[in-house]
RNA sequence: GGCGGCGUAGCCAAGUGGUAAGGCACGGGCCUGCAAAGCCCUGAUCACCGGUUCGAAUCCGGUCGCCGCCUCCA
């Protein structure tokens, strides 16, 4: 039996974990607004997550995760000119709101299957759950929680003293308190919208009939409305970037925990840190890779990112940059490589002899998820001249149950090759060459093909080729 | 202004009181006609200053630097 401690932001401690349904654990993940594509940060917050239910998988819990779709949302910026980002999108697309939701959410999802994250149990829409949300509103109402101004009606932070226990908040010295609340008539800086009421004249992508009026539901109700909806109101994990604590999460927290008249609403909150692009701006225009798209298009391999990923603790912030992404691109192709020639080891492991592996391995990650030292775990066995082949086949194959590198699709790279009558010929020429050790001629066939992208490898059995 | 994270070898990064995991790159070696691939070997006293301690990368104080949040945000 693995110890497990998660780090909880709550309490700002690492807790020993047990689910509140002995063998069984509810997760919920903060996903994404599909309003544009999410980029190699967004990604680092999926993956975290992914790990984490990967690894209970493999301490034999039932997991049911979710994961909802934000389609809903900041539809018109009510401070100042800003653009919604949404309307922008379909205005230059000529698409709706729901064409470009669709859109995002899909490749999102292309996104999370590249890096072999595993489906959700359950990956709602907020659309889709409109009256949940108006349901906890109506609860919130009944209690006394919220109440109404011109712009919408407002959840009253005042009403609950536990407001700022999650992030540990100041409000009293947050910038914003010194500012004046943006909308007209909020008692407090840190009141959020629970309903927002369409403004005349304002052409709004998205509205619904309420018993408020019409409108659209605040920004953070719909995660409360789905979880308890999924995972009930009372769950045991709660995931998501580091940024969304100090006010997502809170406001998550604050409506939940009144409407549904529970504390805690989450027994474990895990919050992922940033990718670090350094002084560096994060966009395309500088050149600077942000999507999986763009690490795909520049030839690396997605499972390259989860193995980068992998190297750092999900709590710390990571540098990303190219050298580091080789870097990462370099040890992932090396670790295939090993496991395709374990994966032809033919003979039965000892399960004695892995044990040990299998104990550090697994207590590296029950020790709030610390990938790093599951990593050196793995390159431990990886190149263990003590450990017969076959053990080292199995802990590794095993292994990546949560790492999800692929490995047990592993090919022998060198073994890929490929066929051509032309280069055949130019091979058979480079071999009699070879023979007659007139390697001038070797080369020179040699380098030509290179120049063509190709690579020869003399092996045994002759030289074979393949593209690069 | 408030809150939080960080600064460990060229790069990424574990390690929170007992004398620095792992990966990548570099260099050297084995193998190869030469390469490639693979394998082996090799490097740091932990931003800086001061303190606590028998002992600190790890605790405390200060300085410098970097990042994030307080508005939608992974």
């Amino acid at each position: 039996m693995t110890a497990i401690a998660f780090y909880n932001t709550r309490t700002r401690k690492k807790e020993p974990f047990s689910p509140i349904q002995p063998g069984h654990v509810g997760i919920y993940t903060c996903g994404p607004t599909v309003y544009g594509p999410s980029h190699i940060g967004n990604l680092r917050s999926q993956l975290s997550a992914d790990l984490l239910k990967r690894f209970l998988l493999s301490e034999n819990f039932e997991v049911s995760h979710v994961i909802n779709i934000t389609d809903v949302g900041h539809l018109v910026s009510d401070a100042d000119e800003g653009e919604d980002k949404m309307e922008l999108a379909a205005r230059r697309s000529g698409e709706t709101a729901e064409e470009i939701a669709d859109r995002y959410t899909a490749s999102w999802k292309e996104d999370r299957a590249a890096v072999n994250c595993l489906l959700p149990e359950q990956n709602p829409k907020a659309t889709d759950h409109i009256q949940e949300q108006i349901q906890l509103g109506q609860s919130l109402d009944a209690g006394g929680f919220l109440y109404r101004i011109e712009d919408g009606v407002y959840f009253d932070t005042a009403r609950f003293p536990r407001y700022a226990e999650l992030a540990h908040l100041d409000l009293a010295g947050q910038e914003g308190a010194q500012r004046i609340a943006q909308v007209e008539g909020k008692r407090q800086p840190a009141d959020f919208a629970i309903w927002k009421f369409a403004q005349e004249g304002v052409t709004r992508l998205q509205e619904w009939d309420s018993p408020w009026g019409r409108g659209f539901p605040g920004w953070h109700l719909e995660c409360s409305a789905m979880s308890s909806k999924y995972l009930g109101e009372h769950f045991d994990i709660h995931t998501g970037g580091i940024d969304l604590a100090t006010v997502h999460h809170t406001n998550e927290v604050a409506q939940s925990e009144c409407g549904f008249g529970v504390h805690p609403w989450v027994n474990y909150w895990m919050h992922n840190e940033f990718l670090d692009f350094g002084g560096e701006k994060m966009s395309k225009s500088t050149g600077n890779v942000k999507t999986l798209s763009d690490l795909v298009e520049q030839g690396y391999d997605p499972l390259a990112f989860r193995y980068f990923f992998l190297q750092a603790h999900y709590r710390q912030q990571q540098s990303f940059n190219i050298e580091a992404m080789d870097a990462a691109a370099q040890g992932y192709k090396r670790l295939l490589t090993t496991v395709a020639a374990l994966r032809k080891v033919s003979g039965e492991g000892d399960l004695e002899q892995q044990a040990p592996f299998e104990a550090r391995f697994k207590a590296a990650l029950g020790d709030d998820l610390n990938a790093p030292q599951a990593m050196a775990v793995v390159w431990d066995v990886a190149r263990n001249a003590k450990l017969k082949e076959a053990d080292r086949r199995d802990l590794l194959l095993g292994f990546d149950g949560v790492l999800g590198l692929g490995l047990s699709q592993a090919e022998v790279e060198t073994e890929v090759f490929e066929s051509e009558p032309r280069i055949d010929a130019l091979l058979v020429q480079r071999e009699e060459a070879r023979s007659t050790k007139d390697f001038a001629t070797a080369d020179r066939i040699r380098d030509e093909l290179a120049a063509e992208g190709i690579e020869v490898i003399d092996g045994a059995e002759g030289a074979r080729w393949r593209r690069k």
